[in-house]
DNA sequence: GCTTTTGTTTTGTATGATAATTGACGACCG
DNA sequence: CGGTCGTCAATTATCATACAAAACAAAAGC
């Protein structure tokens, strides 16, 4: 795997009013704390402060302006599209099933078309890395996370074989969001049957080079993973995966200092 | 409009060093200047270009990493969903048709479903939004540039009728790149009467909630103004646009100093 | 009552200092 | 000869502080 690099205060704050954000706790409209009143809470540095706030503003969350302050945006300005923000919209530890729609309805527009541009355009180590994944979905002796871990790359390959940098750029943006999405449909039963077989035909599909066979193949097979995600969203919405809860405890309880400690591993300067 | 809130020296610095690197002026996996040099040549203080590397990291442009610098990623890595990476891409003064093709690629997945969507679950409020943008691109008294602005908003309007956030959210990305499109189309031609009629059968059927109808009209419009837009961009890439040529002139010459004191209007304090 | 001025709050920019990280190189040892 | 370890230096990361600029509000002056 690739070398892991620390992750710096700056990404820590960013990350931590990203989420609050993204969670509703500043409506759109309102302030945000000012930078002053940030640095004494989480006990960092303007300097710091303001470099997370820049990563913000990037993304549309928020806007600055003298004097009035830091203003949550209304969230049709968010980029939504934005891997950090999706991410920190699925950080919450409750599935918010709003999202789960119309992420589904917005896969269902990239992804048949995404499969029938591989089918066309895939070269053979395209092809090749689609089927690995796929080989790893279908052994009955992987593990669940395993498994969750092949499909979640077995959809981004398919989009790194459509040669089209968006697509790839799309894939890159949702896949926090996807993976939560298979947490939740392979919640303990595991990996059904029918998408099991529907994944088979979409494979199959691009290797054979056939186009119409694997876009439809593709749309069947996310009507099929919608509805078990939404059973089972509704049925149990998720309890564990430690991170996560953890986020929520601290969330739930607004203190933000001793996350943000365990978070960085250690105490800025005390002076 | 909007109050048009002056443009921070940090938000020119970001836009100079995204449009650098997305231009190809830095290859991916090459070192930007470092933070001391940048500096001295941008004429700014550390402080702001941190603030704006912090804005391209956050779009994926690039990494930092103490002793080696900060190095522009490969292109995949980029939020190609991003307004200012995919406004810079288009800002470089020349059409890149591979963009253009691309663009159109993931246009033709996301358009006609959102024409269908909107069909289905717009209010009076939407439909009449929609109606009244197509009003304006029919008039023949319409200027050029205020039928380009009215296409423009026709589809973000459709992608607003959705109701879902994504689709907003995408419409908000492609904007300075479907605006692009419309004027490479509409060089000096004007738009075609195919394309008007296109648009109104488009309009038409979201009006009256007929979503397959919506949707096939819309794939037809995008096929027809792929088309005129290939051609267009064809045969003649795309010449004036004051800001942009500016862009290229100082693109070319390597000189940011003046450019970036035209941006701000004002000289940093000289010591 | 209107305009102007002045003040206040917040973000924006600059500067300098110090810490942390990591790659390169060389010394040391097996 | 080869590998391991430590030292050094370059660069980013963080901090502290000061002042500038913008925007709004209230007071002052006409």
């Amino acid at each position: 795997m690739r070398t892991r690099r620390t992750e710096n205060l700056c990404d820590a704050v960013a990350g931590e009013l990203g989420r609050r954000i993204v969670a509703g706790e500043i409506a759109p409209g309102q302030p945000v704390p000012t930078q002053a009143e940030l640095c004494e809470q989480l006990r960092v540095s303007r300097t710091t402060v303001r470099e997370a706030m820049m990563r913000l503003q990037g993304k549309g969350l928020v806007e600055a302006r003298p004097r009035d302050g830091v203003r949550v945006l209304p969230t049709p300005r968010w980029n939504q599209f934005d891997a950090d923000v999706l991410a920190w919209r699925t950080a919450t530890g409750r599935v918010d099933p709003d999202l789960l729609d119309q992420l589904y309805e917005i896969r269902t527009c990239f992804e048949p078309r995404a499969c029938a541009l591989a089918a066309e355009r895939s070269d053979d180590a395209g092809r090749e890395a689609i089927r690995a994944q796929f080989v790893v979905i279908v052994d009955p002796s992987s593990s669940s996370a395993r498994r969750i871990q092949a499909d979640l790359a077995f959809h981004l390959e398919i989009f790194a074989a459509t040669r089209n940098i968006f697509f790839v750029s799309l894939g890159a943006a949702i896949k926090t969001a996807l993976a939560m999405s298979f947490r939740i449909s392979q919640n303990r039963a595991g990996i059904s049957g029918t998408e099991i077989r529907l994944h088979g035909s979409v494979c199959e599909a691009i290797l054979a080079g056939d186009a119409p066979r694997a876009e439809a193949s593709m749309h069947a097979l996310l009507h099929e993973s919608k509805e078990t995600a939404r059973h089972a969203a509704k049925s149990k919405g998720l309890e564990r995966d430690d991170r996560t809860v953890a986020a929520r405890a601290r969330s739930a309880s607004g203190d933000i200092r001793p996350a943000y400690e365990r978070l960085v591993l250690r105490r800025p300067t005390d002076r």
